[in-house]
DNA sequence: AAGCAATATGAACACTGTTCAATTTATTAT
DNA sequence: ATAATAAATTGAACAGTGTTCATATTGCTT
């Protein structure tokens, strides 16, 4: 078959992310395939090839636009916040912890996806996709800092990576992962045991 | 070929377990194959498959004995330590997790491979693998009930599984995942705050 | 020496992602 | 209108993957 421009070059882009997408809804990304994804479009395989390049940077494209999707919720989860609150702050934090669970918990094959693509060769990111996860941090930052403004900016630096390692394994051990988990459902006692005893003693400690 | 006899079952054993361990030495599991193996070993495909079931049991093995390395190494760093004793308690858990972490540090393909492996058909752990994880769990929880003999078997076990998703999270962070690594070096000085911060108001609550 | 069971394999199968020359079509130029 | 060009799409081939299973070789037993 030769040219048949059915679909211009973001409508293939719409449709192809979107078919990935409803698929993730219902089986987990080892499920999927080039192939699979050729078949679920209508196109041939080497057409998904001659568009994103290879595999990976399609997969990459499904997870830019999922972590584009939970910055929006961490984003409305937040807020607007004023500049020094220690208690706003907490606050913030909490609902910001919880609703990057609560997102991982709703689509839990997108989010798995993000942590499990691997580049071919070891290549680091694009920066494309590198800025969207970069930016769950700022998010993480701006609630630190309204706990506590004193705070240099290393500081809050390592305590953001800190946190953010802390939710992400307790949502990866909440999460089906077997490899650890015990008993649903104590994801969100686990992040609120992180948060405060962490918080309790980072807030009141000075440079 | 038919029978050669050259090696018994546990000769056989360990003679993969080693080349694969070997190869982990200088590149990453994914680089590796059943295939690959059986070269290396000089047997056929199918004679891995008839010994192990398939390639995920093959490289479960792999992991049981890392597991079981970094136990030792994870029992010798904390050593033997008597009952209530708080100060004791806190350097014994800051021994546990940089252990933990030098040793992702030094074998970094081996300590991958625990947590990049997924059973086919989403199967649960075998049972001789689950107990090796949950073993590190346990050093965890006594190093815990030293600091605060107090607490309940609940929250000595919630208390734990916070510290280790964040160890953990820290160390997949700290390693060559590129995803959210920014400057090396930064790892023992994350985990310190993370245990700092943490045990700090941890251990002053009560029930 | 014959039979049995353990050991080991080769060939086939159904997949995978990737390459690239060939084909069809739309757009542009004459 | 017709020819040339560029864009879109593909089929077939390639090298690789894990897995299956009938077959072959060997050692041990009777």
């Amino acid at each position: 078959m030769g040219r048949r421009n059915q679909h211009d070059s973001a409508q293939f882009d719409e449709l192809v992310l979107s078919k990935v997408e409803a698929f993730l809804c219902h089986q987990p990304a080892r499920d999927l395939s080039l192939r699979k994804i050729a078949t679920l479009i209508d196109y041939a395989p080497s057409t998904l090839v001659s568009v994103y390049g290879n595999y990976a940077n399609l997969l990459l494209r499904v997870n830019a636009r999922t972590l584009k999707a939970m910055n929006q919720q961490l984003m409305k989860a937040i807020g607007s916040g004023s500049g020094n609150n220690p208690e706003q702050g907490r606050e913030r934090l909490h609902k910001l912890a919880t609703c990057y669970f609560q997102f991982a918990k709703a689509h839990p094959h997108h989010w798995q996806l993000i942590f499990d693509l691997r580049m071919p060769g070891d290549e680091p990111l694009p920066h494309w996709i590198q800025s969207a996860i970069d930016f769950s941090f700022e998010l993480l930052i701006v609630c630190l800092k309204q706990l506590n403004p004193n705070k240099s900016p290393q500081e809050l630096q390592l305590a953001s990576r800190v946190l953010w390692s802390g939710v992400h394994g307790i949502t990866q051990l909440a999460l089906g992962d077997k490899l650890f988990l015990n008993q649903h459902g104590d994801g969100p006692a686990m992040i609120r045991s992180l948060l405060d005893n962490y918080v309790a003693s980072w807030a009141h400690t000075h440079h």
